[in-house]
DNA sequence: CTTGCTTTGAGGTGCGCACCTCATCTATCT
DNA sequence: AGATAGATGAGGTGCGCACCTCAAAGCAAG
């Protein structure tokens, strides 16, 4: 039989109270009495029941995800794999819940985050900007003991508190990859579409994207990236003036999160025809453009593995447990039309 | 507060008794009775807690994977996620073990599985060929009580079981696509390569590739399939003769679930430069082929996955529950040098 | 009606732990 | 020395359910 908290109290020549306070971080221990515990904890090899434990809390887990409120059809299909979860969820007594941020103002999004209480929630997985404020935010709300995670969008890397999302860079360079092996060895340029290139996500696919074309396609050009900013009169001017004063434009990169917009501004632009197409997200309409050909692939980091991540790498902080890397690698996929 | 079965006996006008008796499948109980229940469970939304469920049953759930005595890297890979899985799992009361079939005699694989009993294992997954012998093994597990799975490797899609594993047909789809691109206008010959082609998996990969290839390169001929049976010395000699009596080889294609030695022989031939070359699974030598630009792309189904679907498959079996398809899916990836 | 079988109820036990209270003990300071 | 604060022990409760026993009730056939 697996040791008990019982045996280590016995391992440990303390009682079932000290072995209590020591497990649950408690107050009012001596260093050389949780010295003792840790020890004894080694030696038997004693580990938590986490099932016990739960059970025992007498209150399901308590996750959110605060998302921001602007945003298409790729966080749609996170926001459907949170209810998703939820649901399935509470039979293990853990719920998932979804907080909408003022992506605008983070000022308000940081009253938001401030608002929230360790007693409604235990840990929050947040897709937001970098400013000061969001990051102060944070740092208050780990001070009050609610776990934080990084969610999609990276924060910088200060405390190592772990991030659920791909390598950017990583993903761009695997969308030049492609683009040059697709295009074979036809000279021309490259047209890179986004929705703003202020973004930390935005930079660094670009850095990956040109770093791979200009190291090993010296015959393609990429073009200064073009910004949609969500707008799709403003995509499809932005497309056609560039395909205008370029008449050897070979590939097209919708480098966004949302290529829905774009994709339909090349469809009426007819700009997809006898060009490499590539973009980022398995949505709805990136499906649907695969499997027309008007797309040739897509970057994709699975939505339903990001939800269950973070919500796996919260509750681990929350039990003090280490998880399963191999598990938490959030993976940049490939989607031609073969395996989608 | 969520219903307990405390609330349903109560709202179906029966004992605690007769709830458990209902939820949990035993005897003795009338029809009419078991609908009361049943109707008491959809009105109240009653959903069992699984948390106080597992610890009341006393004993950890043991899932076995039972795996061919042969194989090489990509089974290591497996059994690794398996005992990965196991070290971590022990904390939420599973357990799961690797039970090793001597693949060249289905009876001796027939009498290890008829061997175990529910007693000792809760379920099990199974990579085997799809023997009579076997699938009647399999059969009489599961009237004793044991959930079964096929496992990476498919079994007749009998009793929609379920499987987890990729779809073969698709992966060798996709990887005819990729060579077709990576091929690009050049018209030649491909060579594919595999273990040995009585295998279901062969099979269906190789129909995939057939498809993509035959129907949009016409300039791409796929020569027939050359194979290995696992040993180094045949396949440099089958891949040296293709070669020689095809000069005008563009692709390799290597078919098996072990890339190694076809990898290890064609570097010793010289074989990949200026050829483009696919293989399947990620594995250490294809990882490092591909980063040394010997490989062009992997096909790949994650190991992690597979075994961490599985058990999470036959656990809710195990629990009468619906698992998450979303979640189960097991996706056929494709890596090059930028997304390993 | 009795006999024998099936169905149901009532009640208890324990899983391993979190969380709580209160009493006792120990070290430190004045 | 006594006062005070901190450290520890002893013991209890309950989470929601599985699993068990035994008695009682229902039901059919002879």
């Amino acid at each position: 039989m697996r040791p008990t908290t019982k045996d280590l109290a016995k391992a440990a020549g303390v009682s079932l109270a000290t072995v209590d306070r020591v497990l649950n971080g408690r107050s009012g221990v001596r260093d050389k009495t949780v010295r003792a515990v840790n020890e004894a904890i080694e030696r038997i090899g004693f580990e938590r029941n986490q099932v016990a434990a739960t059970l025992a809390r007498q209150r399901a887990y308590r996750f959110a995800f605060a998302l921001p409120r602007s945003g298409d059809e790729f966080l749609e299909e996170i926001i459907d794999r949170i209810r998703e979860f939820d649901k399935a969820g509470r039979a293990e007594m853990v719920e998932a819940d979804v907080i909408r941020l003022d992506d605008r103002d983070p000022h308000r999004t940081a009253r938001t985050l401030s608002r929230l209480s360790p007693e409604d929630i235990d840990g929050i997985a947040i897709m937001a900007p970098e400013t000061p404020q969001i990051r102060d935010a944070l740092l208050r709300m780990r001070e009050r003991g609610i776990r934080t995670i990084p969610f999609v969008t990276n924060q910088q890397e200060d405390g190592g508190e772990g991030f659920v999302g791909i390598d950017n860079r990583g993903a761009g360079a695997t969308a030049g990859r492609l683009m040059g092996r697709f295009i074979g060895p036809a000279a021309g340029s490259i047209v890179v579409l986004t929705e703003t290139t202020q973004s930390r996500d935005s930079l660094e696919r670009r850095l990956g994207f040109d770093g791979v074309i200009n190291r090993d396609y010296p015959d393609l050009t990429i073009l200064p990236t073009l910004e949609t900013h969500g707008d799709p009169g403003r995509a499809q001017h932005v497309l056609r003036n560039a395909l205008h004063s370029h008449d050897d434009v070979v590939g097209l990169y919708f480098m966004g999160a949302e290529a829905r917009i774009p994709i339909e501004v090349a469809r009426a632009l007819g700009a997809t025809e006898g060009r490499v197409t590539i973009a980022h997200e398995r949505t709805p309409a990136t499906e649907r453009a695969l499997r027309t050909g008007e797309l040739d692939a897509v970057i994709h980091q699975d939505p339903g593995h990001l939800v269950r991540s973070a919500i796996r790498i919260l509750r681990a902080k929350c039990e003090n447990r280490a998880t399963l890397a191999s598990q938490e690698r959030i993976r940049t996929e490939i989607l031609i039309a073969e395996n989608v």
